[in-house]
DNA sequence: TTTTTTAACGAAAACGTTATCGAAAAGTTT
DNA sequence: AAACTTTTCGATAACGTTTTCGTTAAAAAA
């Protein structure tokens, strides 16, 4: 009834432990006989190791922790699939955890995993997160950390991440290229890093095609909701008619312009060509379909897992690791909201 | 360097290792001032107990496993989510791991679970699972079982689902009370029971109205997609004039509908409402915005894991437990895809 | 004083696995 | 026949915690 264990197998057969636990590993020094005895009756008993003796043994439980800001969330969604499948054909189990982008959050979860003493774990920094004592505190604990989408230049450790800057740039560009002449920007609020790169990327794009920036063109929301998207479309309509392309910082920004601006009366690409972030799934179903850029979730995922487990084998043969950060590549998307040329 | 265990506050304390472990645990055989001494040292070394040690003499792990067809979906993160928060407060951890609604990956992933340990799973079941020995491989180890949403009436273990078939009758009733007087059904293939008993749901509120079934009005289609839906638009409208309403039984259907009947010169909800299911992310940025089924995934994640819980209490205190079926209850939402009345 | 109770602690086993180090038996070489 | 290898296995410690059951010493009762 009870499990079987090492000990059962090895009184039934009149062996060790030691023997047994040799056999099933393919020891060298065991007979090929007994290990055939061995493991027969093991496959018999439907054996399986047990993890917490292995764990406590071996000194590693073969389970990282990933810590996602907001779980319900196209992009983060597709972050844990890519992370628990890219484990999983490593033998690794995943942890997942939300900080609902709150910093104490943050430090509980955080304080949950290692206690839980997880080989490693992926982290993507709420975004009112200041301080990283909390993620140095992971370092400190001899537990492998990496950084993936929000991350922080100040915290030392590998880093996986988009070219916010790059994306946005060529966003815009894209807009300019399809024979926009008026471009604006919605965007977030100053504090994730990925905000102010996206700005970057739009002011640098302007410079590129030797256009003066012009601050007033420049829509700053609070909430990258749809309701916030429509609001800008609303201020743009009325006080900016001359506007002929905007590029928004998020997918549903641009939606909530989308809509509304139809709501208007405007012509979506004809009058004004939209251009969101992020390649959402919802970005297939507006009408028209809307053009974006896209952020490999999935991709950003497998890396981060990858560089996590890297870090793992360094750490277990104490090799010394140089941090390196990864840039995932992302693509414009154009759909039916921007003109083609 | 390395972490503090029982053993070091016992040495450096002059103690034994029981003492240390009583004192830390408030055993009332250790004296005041040993437990203080005890619990200030642990304080200061930052002592936490070592989870494998606990997990191999406790014989539990505090981790959970729960299986999800499909991470990215709204309603299945949104169970992820409930899940997560309710075992979080009860001091579990949840592993989350992906089936691709297919049998064969299922039973690989239980069979991960099972090998880690696990003090219980949770699990809906994949569209093309037909039998059932794996889940009873779960059972037969004696890890307690949680079937929610995508259930199976053969297996018996306690359920978490919602009344599909009274949430689709609320559904058409709707569509009617607002004055319709034709109303179609867009459904999927045969394969999970939701299917089934929605469309049960549709034909009984027909019934209850003294409207005779018309199969020419039932649709059924192969992805549950939006493309899908777009299509059955086109059936309807050019072979369907007469429709002037429809409940699609999932949102996607419902928008992809919603999308080519406005294309194609119709008025929603003028000439034909459209009701979906599960109160998608997406049904609120669609114009008009869909009427839908709040299908509630953090409730029911939320009341999984809490039965989860009770049985792995019933478990451990081997009680013998009778297996209950929880409904969470559903709620049409009314938004503007439908008449009012 | 002797006996009994109570308070405070520790020894030890157990959870199941892994890996080192010996040890015995068999085989090989001088 | 003696000395050395090789083969094959087992005893044992270790991982860190928990809990039962003693044991000692002090306090209370006889």
């Amino acid at each position: 009834m009870s499990k079987p264990t090492l000990s059962k197998i090895a009184a039934t057969l009149g062996l060790s432990v030691a023997t047994v636990s040799k056999a099933l590993k393919d020891y060298p020094d065991i007979s090929f006989a007994t290990k055939k005895k061995v493991k027969e009756l093991a496959e018999k008993l439907n054996y399986t190791p047990n993890s917490y003796a292995q764990s406590l043994r071996n000194q590693e439980s073969k389970i990282i922790g990933l810590i996602i800001p907001e779980i319900v969330h196209h992009f983060f969604a597709n972050i844990i699939l890519g992370v628990v499948k890219a484990a999983e054909e490593e033998g690794y189990l995943v942890i997942t955890l939300q900080s609902d982008e709150k910093y104490e959050v943050e430090k509980k979860q955080i304080e949950l995993l290692l206690n839980k003493n997880v080989d490693g774990i992926l982290i993507s920094l709420a975004d009112n997160t200041v301080d990283h004592k909390h993620v140095k505190h992971i370092k400190d604990s001899g537990v492998p950390v990496v950084l993936y989408d929000k991350i922080s230049k100040l915290i030392n450790c590998h880093k996986i991440v988009i070219d916010d800057e790059k994306a946005a740039f060529d966003a815009t560009k894209h807009l300019f290229e399809s024979g926009c002449k008026k471009v604006a920007h919605i965007r977030g609020p100053l504090k994730p890093q990925t905000t102010i790169d996206r700005f970057k990327g739009y002011k640098r794009a302007l410079k590129h095609f030797n256009i003066e920036f012009d601050n007033n063109l420049v829509f700053e929301t609070k909430n990258l909701s749809f309701k916030d998207g429509k609001e800008i479309a609303d201020d743009i309509y009325r006080n900016h008619k001359d506007i002929d392309g905007v590029f928004a910082m998020t997918d549903l920004l641009a939606t909530g312009a989308l809509v509304r601006l139809q709501e208007l009366g405007l012509s979506i690409p004809e009058d004004i060509s939209i251009i969101g972030f992020s390649n959402w799934f919802l970005t297939k179903i507006t009408t028209p379909r809307l053009s974006t850029v896209n952020q490999p979730g999935y991709e950003m995922g497998e890396a981060a897992f990858k560089m996590l487990l890297e870090e793992i084998d360094d750490h277990k043969n104490n090799r010394n690791v140089i941090y390196e950060t990864v840039e995932i590549p992302t693509k414009v998307i154009i759909r039916d909201s921007t003109l083609k040329h």
